[in-house]
DNA sequence: TCCGCCCAAACTGCATTCATAATTCATAAT
DNA sequence: ATTATGAATTATGAATGCAGTTTGGGCGGA
């Protein structure tokens, strides 16, 4: 068959459940859904003007990826980020992210570590005016660009959805300055494991990124939590 | 509110979906629905005997867990599991397992330590007399032990979520005696570690146990797919 | 005032129904 | 004979309806 059109990789819309999916996750990792609300189905309905089917058919999914807990007969409840849940998410976060850094450096390409330097340079920026909220999206950048450097999908896929559940968390993290500063002096570490490709310090620098920020988090979580939303 | 009964850990009888997805995930890890075929929801409803509203539900659960795959307006279908896949999971398994040694060795007890080692004396009976299929089911177990010890939840539901994936490829794969006399050695360091409680080592040994799995697993597939279904 | 009971309202679970897209098969044209 | 076209069939997408459970409030009794 020869027609003036060449094959296009094949563009589906998406259906109707995987968008409200999308969506609701957002809602939940950005905080308009507060942790610990109940959800009702109705509720969502009519904010999103669609029936229930679809729409239970994306509770499910986002009970499964963890961010809703589902009770038969009681309904959906955004899940609440404890202490003892960070100190569960952070350490299989930072196995992923030590493999992730220890791939990247096997197959990314200079032209990608170049384009890993510039958002660094942002994100130094970004840091010296003291504009938190611009660092961590370009600091999400960066993690993002190195688990793509990885090349392992299932991996970037397992990594996202743990670090959606405890978004959440990390972005409202204000950081002490010894903190903030530590965390850049990190990520100038990364850079140089990148640029000399050197996997096995990369990882371990991830991993210890991460557990400075587990603390941080967990810093936070403590001197926030109501007592009443137990 | 006293009563002479303490509190149950929630008593909560499944729901009908829920069930669906145990019972569809049983039939694809074991091979029931082999991969590759497409799954028509009418097909499932007349065996299971219900309507499609709770099995859909299910179905988009199986496909977030990687099951499944599912294209808009065309249905479901097994997912087919191709060497790209096995070279994308196991690195990630690998990285969990070596975490969940590490943790276990901070938190098992002696007791525990005594049941794994039954575990493993069963299965190097199992070995010694060549009986693959109970090799592989207490093999699964002492795994599962492992990680019920790391204490980490999160990290056994990422865990098993990605062996399900595999499951199906690692049961078929039978192994060389030289394999399986080397992953019977390696069964027997894990238990050293376990003993001493040498986490670092424990972590590495899984790796490589899990690497030398990958080989195992990839070579059968090499030889066992089909060229037709690609 | 406090506690338990009962009933009504609200919500979820599931089945059914309608709408729409994809597939199949027969037919016609080259 | 092969390919393309179009109608019929089948499957999926989404909305609606009904049954069963939970929730919350009012009422009566201790």
């Amino acid at each position: 068959m020869t027609t003036a059109l060449s094959t296009q990789p094949a563009f589906r819309r998406k259906s109707l459940h995987e968008e409200l999916t999308d969506a609701i996750r957002e809602q939940i990792v950005n905080g308009d859904l507060a942790a610990g609300i109940r959800v009702p189905e109705k509720d969502l309905c009519t904010f999103y003007g669609v029936s229930r089917t679809p729409l239970r058919e994306a509770l499910k999914v986002l009970a499964t990826e963890g961010l809703l807990s589902l009770e038969p007969n009681r309904g959906a409840w955004v899940s609440r980020i404890t202490t003892e849940d960070l100190d569960e998410v952070f350490p299989v976060m930072g196995a992923l992210e030590a493999l992730s850094g220890e791939l990247a450096c096997k197959h990314i390409t200079d032209d990608e570590i170049g384009r890993i330097r510039v958002l660094h340079r942002q994100m130094v920026k970004h840091y010296e005016k003291r504009e938190l909220a611009k660092y961590f999206e370009v600091n999400q950048r960066i993690h993002e660009a190195i688990l793509e450097a990885a090349r392992n999908e299932t991996l970037a896929i397992q990594y996202r959805s743990l670090a959606a559940r405890v978004r959440r968390a990390r972005y409202v993290a204000n950081m002490t300055q010894d903190r903030w500063a530590q965390a850049t002096d990190e990520h100038e570490q990364i850079m140089e494991c990148l640029e000399t490709r050197d996997g096995e310090r990369l990882s371990v620098v991830l991993k210890m990124h991460l557990e400075h920020k587990l603390e941080t988090v967990r810093q936070w979580l403590i001197d926030n939590q109501s007592p009443s939303d137990a």
